[in-house]
DNA sequence: TCAAAAGTGTTAGATTTACACCCATGA
DNA sequence: TCATGGGTGTAAATCTAACACTTTTGA
């Protein structure tokens, strides 16, 4: 096993992009960097990559110990790997983006880590080259929702329309037709009306909706 | 410069998918592996990543050392890091695509180097997950190919319209209505006709266009 | 003169967009 | 009773897809 010993390494690290969507907005978690250099410096949750993990475990251990969950909808952006990038010392970064229900977080951790929800209208700057990531992830997830059904990773399993409609415009940042957006979901017999209805932001109350992963498959059209 | 020395280096590799397009089909340059481990199996070109050199920067050595060409229409699909992905040892490898113009190469170089034009529909075993990363390449330009004038890099500077549109086809992997193709090229106004005809592969000729990238800007709708 | 590739418009169907009112309910 | 968000259909406009014949020219 001495194959590649003429070459150098290199520190590779991970770095995740988590979403949430929150009061009709999409907003990432970030914090203050907890270690030199750049303390205090705004910046994404991250940790270098063991000899024994693959990336997509690091990146899923990353995302655990900030907030306690595991399995959650998680991508690889791609890799970041300019020599100068990270102040510290020469470091590739691989970024990932995932997505949490913000129900499914645990408050205190989030107090823990030092890490808030943060609109990604008003992201401020941050350490290396962090907004980059952003701003890829952004463009990576504009894309994808449209044609993916992944948007449901972001919300809680019983949903109400205007909840998913307002997400889809949060992410979008572009406003929808009611009746148009309502058309075309119910065209999708994987997402299915239930029962329940949501009491909460109405008086009427609205059908609460649920995403049937087992009913979607690949040959289902998803168009939004 | 001490920051992260608890932390354990990994070796960083980059691979280059390189595109060519010849006798109407979309083909990638592959050879056999000369090292080991995997000596002799097919396999992408790559090398390692320097301490002092960036990942695109890697991948843009690798594509010279290989091809004679700098510049190339060249970009990231993604980091590969699953711990036992390569026989040798832990490597992560970031791979590249690359589009260039079967006219443009060295023929005495690919023979140096012992690779060859290999059609995407026949593309043998590889070494490692060179397969994973070429089927991830075709997906991707697959999408980009549809929405961004990236094709044009696999055509030398004068092209017909016919073979704009084997291009399409043979990326695509479909058939595309003539007529409905050559429409919406002539409201593309960055693709432009001149006066000069190819006389090589009909006896009437066909009229050369060129891709004025100047007068593409980001505003202009590309749509094919 | 004929084979082979270049070049050219129209129409039906499908998709997308715009748009406004009634309903149910708790306060 | 009224304010608030929930829920619903139609028609015009746009876009997409299907389709066949004439032209040019070198062999």
């Amino acid at each position: 096993m001495n194959y590649y010993n003429a070459h150098s390494k290199l520190w590779v690290s991970v770095d995740c992009i988590v979403f949430g969507f929150d009061e009709n907005r999409l907003k990432v978690l970030i914090g203050r960097r907890q270690m030199d250099p750049g303390r205090g410096e705004w910046s994404l949750y991250g940790g270098f990559v063991g000899e024994d993990e693959s990336l997509d475990d690091a990146a899923s251990r990353v995302l655990y110990s900030l907030t306690g969950l595991r399995n959650r909808y998680m991508r690889q952006i791609g890799a970041y790997g300019n020599v100068n990038r990270d102040p510290g010392d020469r470091v590739v970064s691989v970024a990932y983006y995932a997505f949490i229900s913000v129900n499914d977080y645990d408050n205190k951790l989030l107090q823990k880590h030092n890490v808030e929800w943060v609109d990604i209208n008003d992201m401020p700057q941050m350490y290396s080259d962090h907004n980059t990531m952003v701003d890829d992830a952004l463009q990576i997830i504009r894309r994808k929702i449209s044609t993916a059904p992944i948007g449901f990773n972001l919300l809680p399993s019983l949903f109400t329309l205007t909840q998913l409609q307002k997400l889809y415009e949060a992410i979008l940042n572009t406003e929808l037709d009611k009746r148009n957006f309502r058309k075309r979901i119910k065209e999708m017999d994987f997402i299915e009306k239930t029962e329940l209805k949501d009491k909460l932001s109405s008086k009427r109350g609205a059908f609460y909706y649920r995403f049937n992963k087992k009913a979607y498959t690949e040959d289902s059209n998803f168009k939004l």
